[in-house]
RNA sequence: GGCGCCGUAGCCAAGUGGUAAGGCCCGGGACUGCAAAUCCCGUAUGCAUCGGUUCGACUCCGAUCGGCGCCUCCA
């Protein structure tokens, strides 16, 4: 069963159907990281939004083919990576100093990127690697005359591309150009073209190339590399709501200046991340690394949680009083699932209505692919996950659920997690360890050594145990 | 100057023409040796403010106040 599903296209401002190329099959580009440094958390939400997209659609049934690229040459890496080079370094020496630092930040940024439990693109190009074929599209744009070059650089020709402007929803007229840093430091025809391939300066590494010594620009990148592996039809292409312009503005008009057609069918953009109700930046001190926030005690899956239970089109106020509140929230479902996962035990106190599990599980599964499909709407869908959480624990301290019915229950959340990843199933390798002790305690209960018996409790609790009393007389226990 | 977004309870947040989902926190009760988990009850006469349209508006229109983004560094 494939469900459809709706997003917000940039293109469009609507939230329109996505209706794949090739039927059944999804192709994604997403823009990736720069790797000169770590990755903040502003950086970490937007791979997040894009991790929740692509598993949405893979839980939907589709089949994802992603491509995620790695930026591995660009000003910022040049200007830390060739410091330590005495002037007469040879390019050699200046590509090595460069792929040593970002060879570095790649493996982090992987690293960071398990941690948050962030799939890994089919495709993890690295721009270095893919310069013959962006050369190679420099050179048909420069054929059909959207291209010129300028002292060894080569600059695109905005005004040859009517539909320039088509996603920013910008019109030359109306831009405001005299902010701009670089407008005096090339030789453009228009400040409003940009630069595709830059000649290269004293001190910069550089590859050969028809207009003589230089690199890429840094659209071009995305351009070479997703027309390379996904083609010359692509279903999604997404990144942080700074990148509509220029960036991917840019970057269709490469693409399509060179196809001479429609490159990306769906633009989708996430907001952006703020901390404490500010812009996060370092003279803040609120400029938040993964590994700053671990060293700080926060559970990377509850950080996980937090963004990915806000709307992503929603401006996100980062604080710790949101991840512990993403912390209790997971808590909740984690003990139901544990609750489903053992065996039921009726008799529980008052109650508002009693539901036929197998309905109510399936409303709920209704409404959260309701709220899914509409343009991720992870609010609405996880508020269907809840009250089917409170009604059925509601229902099971009434009259126990069947065996059937828990694991019918815990199919579905399998399903949920399987784009929320923050509520699996835990394997109990500690069973016998534990069981021993929860004898030891049953033991010390029935002789009303309560300060004993707490003892126990407490010990576990250390281990991350937490003792559950049942009413039969038995004692359950969770991770915690 | 141009384009655009947001303002819902202590905090987070969905809804967007038919009378306020959900989560966290908090208070009361049940259960328990005490807990934990769970359940029951309670917690916004109101959705920034002021007007307008409508049988009816948080939802549409206008104005105002407040916060934010983009207009070639940027997730």
């Amino acid at each position: 069963m494939r469900r459809t599903l709706s997003l917000f296209n940039t293109l469009t401002r609507r939230v329109d159907l996505v209706v794949p190329v090739q039927d059944g099959q999804i192709s994604l580009y997403t823009c990736g990281p720069t790797v000169y440094n770590y990755a903040h958390i502003g950086n970490l939400r937007t791979f997040l939004f894009q991790d929740l997209l692509k598993r949405t659609f893979h839980a939907a049934g589709y089949e994802v083919k992603h491509c995620m690229n790695i930026t591995d040459v660009e000003d910022k890496i040049i200007r830390d990576s060739q410091g330590g080079l005495p002037g007469d370094a040879s390019n050699a020496e200046r590509h090595g100093a460069m792929t040593a630092l970002t060879d570095r930040f790649t493996a982090i940024f992987l690293e960071d990127l398990d941690t948050l439990r962030i799939q890994r693109a089919d495709f993890l190009p690295k721009a270095t690697t893919y310069v013959p074929q962006m050369i190679g599209l420099i050179q048909v744009l420069e054929a059909k005359g959207l291209a010129y070059v300028r002292e060894g650089s080569v600059y695109y020709r905005i005004a040859g591309l009517p539909q320039y402007g088509c996603l920013a929803h910008l019109d030359r007229e109306g831009m405001q150009v005299g902010a701009s840093v670089d407008a005096d430091e090339y030789e453009r025809d228009s400040v409003t073209d940009f630069v595709l391939w830059k000649a290269t300066k004293p001190g910069e590494p550089w590859w050969d190339s028809p207009w003589g010594p230089g690199r890429p620009g840094w659209h071009i990148e995305c351009s070479a590399m997703g027309l390379e592996l996904l083609g010359e039809r692509v279903d999604i292409h997404s990144g942080g709501v700074d990148l509509i312009f220029p960036h991917h503005e840019n970057e269709i008009a490469q693409s399509e200046g060179c196809l001479g057609h429609q490159w990306v069918n769906h633009w989708v953009h996430g907001e952006f991340l703020m901390v404490e109700g500010q812009k996060m930046a370092k003279s803040l001190g609120n400029f938040f690394t993964l590994r700053g926030l671990i060293e700080k005690g926060v559970d990377p899956i509850a950080l996980r949680y937090t963004i990915q239970s806000n709307h992503y089109r929603k401006v996100l106020n980062f604080s710790f009083e949101g991840i512990r509140a993403a912390e209790n929230s997971l808590k909740r479902i984690r003990a139901f699932r544990a609750r489903m996962e053992g065996e039921g035990q009726a008799g529980g106190g008052p109650w508002k209505q009693a539901s036929d599990p197998a309905a109510r599980l399936e409303q709920a599964r209704v409404a959260f692919w309701a709220a899914m499909a509409d343009d991720l709407n992870t609010p609405e869908a996880l508020a269907a996950i809840f009250t089917l959480i409170s009604d059925l624990n509601a229902q099971d301290d009434h009259a126990a659920l069947a065996r059937e019915e828990r694991d019918a229950v815990l199919a579905f959340l399998d399903e949920t997690d399987a784009i929320f990843s923050a509520w699996p199933h835990e394997a109990g390798s500690l069973d016998a360890e534990v069981e021993a002790l929860i004898a030891a305690r049953k033991a010390a209960k029935v002789a009303k050594n309560w300060a004993a018996a707490d003892q126990v409790r407490d010990q576990l609790k250390a281990l991350g145990i937490v003792l559950e009393d049942r009413k039969d007389g038995t004692t359950g226990w969770r991770k915690g």
